[in-house]
DNA sequence: ATTCATGGTTACCTCTTGTAACTAACCCCA
DNA sequence: TGGGGTTAGTTACAAGAGGTAACCATGAAT
C-alpha cells in the first residue's frame, strides 16, 4: 500500500549484536534442519505419537504421500535414529515404525509447531487474503 | 542388526486411540507446515531474531541460499504475515525485513527446534554412522 | 489356479530449486 | 562525460527432488 514512502532509514534497529548461530551449509544443525524441513518428515514424526504404526497405516493417514516417498522418508528417519523399524517375518509382511527415545524428544517440539499452526491458521489465512488482494489490484 | 527375528507381532502397542489431527493435504495446518517446512523459511525466521535485516545481510548470513530463493522465500513469508518488508526509496535501494508480531510468536517455537538440533547433533551423527556402517557391510 | 494382502523397488516424467547473467537507479570519481 | 560501484531484485535455462504407475516376493484364502 504505502510501501516506500519517503522516510529515511533509521539504522537504529539493525545489526544489533544478536547471538548468531552457525548457518554454514555443511554444519550439523543445517543438515538436521534440512531433514526436519523436508516435505514429509515433520508429518511422520508428528503422527508417531506414543505408538507404533504400520507402513500402510502411515500411508493411509498421511494424505498425499506416495509409497516411494514414505519409504524414503522412513529410511532417513531411521538412519537419523529418530524412528525404529521392526520387521516381523510373517505373511503378508508386517513392519512397525515407532519413535525412538531420541525421536520422542523431538516429537515434543514438533508438536508445539503443529499446535502453533492450529492456533494461528486464521491469522495466516487473513494475511494471505490481504496480500493477494493487494497484489492483484 | 537383528531385524526380523521371529517374535510374533504383539498388536499391543498399535492403534491406540491417540488424538488424530487433520492431515488432509488441503487443510490449513498442512499448508502452513509446507511453508515452514520448506528449504529456507525455517532459517530465515530463525535468523530474524529481534531485529531487522537487509536483503544482502540475510543473503550473506544464510550460507548457500541463492538470490532467487531468498526473494521467493521472503515474499512467501511476507504473504503469510510473518515477515514485514520495508522499502526505503534511496539509492542504492534499501529493504529491511523484520518479523511481524505473528512472526515473533512463531520464532519462539522454531528457536526451540534449532536448540533441539544443537543439543542432539552428536546423537544423530552417531546414529547415522551406525546405520551407514551396517548398510555398507 | 487365481486372487489378495503387505511392504516394498524401479523407471520415467514433472515440478521445484539452483545458476548465472541481466536490469534499474543513482552516486562517485576522474 | 563516461566508466565503475552499489543494492535489490528479475529472467532463462540446467539440475535435482519429488510424484506416478507398474512391477516383485511371499504365502494364505477361494
Amino acid at each position: 500500500m504505502e510501501e516506500g514512502t519517503s522516510k529515511e532509514p533509521s539504522h537504529s534497529c539493525c545489526t544489533e549484536d544478536a547471538f548468531q548461530w552457525d548457518t554454514r551449509e555443511d554444519c550439523d544443525v543445517r543438515q538436521i534442519l534440512d531433514r526436519i524441513g523436508d516435505k514429509w518428515s515433520l508429518l511422520v514424526i508428528a503422527l508417531l505419537d506414543n505408538r507404533c504404526m504400520r507402513f500402510t497405516e502411515l500411508k493411509k493417514t498421511i494424505d498425499g504421500i506416495s509409497q516411494r516417498m514414505l519409504t524414503v522418508t522412513l529410511r532417513q528417519l531411521e538412519r537419523d535414529g529418530l524412528v525404529s523399524r521392526t520387521v516381523y517375518p510373517v505373511v503378508p509382511p508386517r513392519v512397525d515404525y515407532e519413535l525412538t527415545p531420541l525421536g520422542v524428544t523431538l516429537h515434543a517440539t514438533i508438536q508445539s509447531l503443529v499446535t502453533w499452526t492450529e492456533t494461528h491458521q486464521t491469522e495466516i489465512a487473513t494475511a494471505r487474503a490481504r496480500y493477494d488482494a493487494q497484489v492483484t489490484v
